[in-house]
DNA sequence: GTCTATATGGCGATAGAC
DNA sequence: GTCTATCGCCATATAGAC
């Protein structure tokens, strides 16, 4: 669109930065990799990398900004379901979803305390984790619900980045995760009903 | 035992260096906490720091090796259980005990991208883990198996550490942690026996 | 859009006095 | 056991030529 006909070139542009940070990041974490090193796996300098984002901060940002788009609209619906168990039923749903769409990316940002420090100065990220969290308790949870949220949410991307599932593809590891979600929050407050799959 | 009637004085000697390296990770993550920061937060200079232990690493090390030799003990005991069923509930339950005793560091720690990186470079920590998958998994797991493994692993640590449940003291949350572990082996090969609360 | 060059500062780590 | 001082390196970020 810009140029030419720049199809997917990997070396260009902020998808360039994009992908070759991603790929940095998952070996040496956000902190562990410099913008010498993206530079350097694209070929180029770092003045280059530095014309497409101005800090690195903000190449964070643009690696989470699609998932966190897709988080919000999952939220957003989920929210407007009726009852508590088709909040959870959809919030459940669309996390995994969203989880599988961008497995490499979630699972290695989220567990990042560079990332954790980068939400907390971004109060929008914060307030989404919490209407998430939120939407699985329901009001006033007890000590099993919480229990089994914050497991579940840190299962769930812990599931999906895991080495130990790492040949299973997406519609393999899907219906798993699912069942597995459904028998955590099974007998607690914030239970999903039926198959839950669609 | 050392020296002389040192009870537990909170700045000197390694077991400061312990407390305020943890305290501060705790909040910045291993690669963001630097000895400057370290140092000052005890009130003294990073050569005094450097007194105690020889390089960052070591601090690490050194945090982590009480929990590490405790997971190793649960490893080794729950190894020499009969059957698979018994060895499942042993590793589960001395992991949650494991967890709980060491809550803050575990979790701080396990997800850190320079830790991952550190036990990449230490083989026999690496067995450790191998060895702690392997007794909940068992021989040939399935699909199944291997994602609810994958996410107990992460969700036990998550669940110990999420804010949500930072309320609950080690006594009420163990339970808790048990039950939603029991639920998550639940229907596959590495499902725990009856209550397994002990 | 990429380059060279540089400013500025913090990092881990060491040397040696007290 | 703590200090001052310093080394050498790499970090993020910027300026300005091509």
């Amino acid at each position: 669109m810009t140029s030419s006909a720049e199809g997917r070139r990997s070396a260009g542009g902020r998808e360039g930065v994009h992908r070759a940070a991603l790929c940095l990041i998952a070996q040496h974490g956000v902190s562990g990799t410099s913008l010498q090193m993206i530079a350097d796996s694209m070929g180029v300098t770092k003045a280059a990398v530095y014309h497409h984002y101005k800090t690195k901060d903000e190449i964070v940002l643009g690696i989470v900004a699609p998932s966190l788009d897709r988080l919000t609209a999952v939220v957003t619906a989920a929210e407007a379901e009726p009852d508590h168990a088709a909040r959870v039923s959809a919030v459940v749903t669309g996390l995994v979803d969203s989880l599988l769409a961008d497995r490499v990316a979630y699972g290695v940002l989220q567990g990042d305390p560079a990332v954790v420090q980068l939400f907390t100065r971004h109060p929008p990220l914060q307030a989404l984790m919490r209407r998430v969290r939120a939407l699985m308790t329901g009001p006033d949870p007890d000590d099993a619900t919480r229990t089994a949220v914050a497991m579940l949410a840190a299962g769930l991307r812990g599931a999906a980045t895991d080495p130990l599932c790492a040949d299973l593809d997406d519609a393999a590891l899907r219906p798993h995760l699912l069942a597995a979600a459904r028998r955590v929050l099974a007998g607690c407050q914030a239970q999903l009903p039926a198959p839950a799959t669609g």
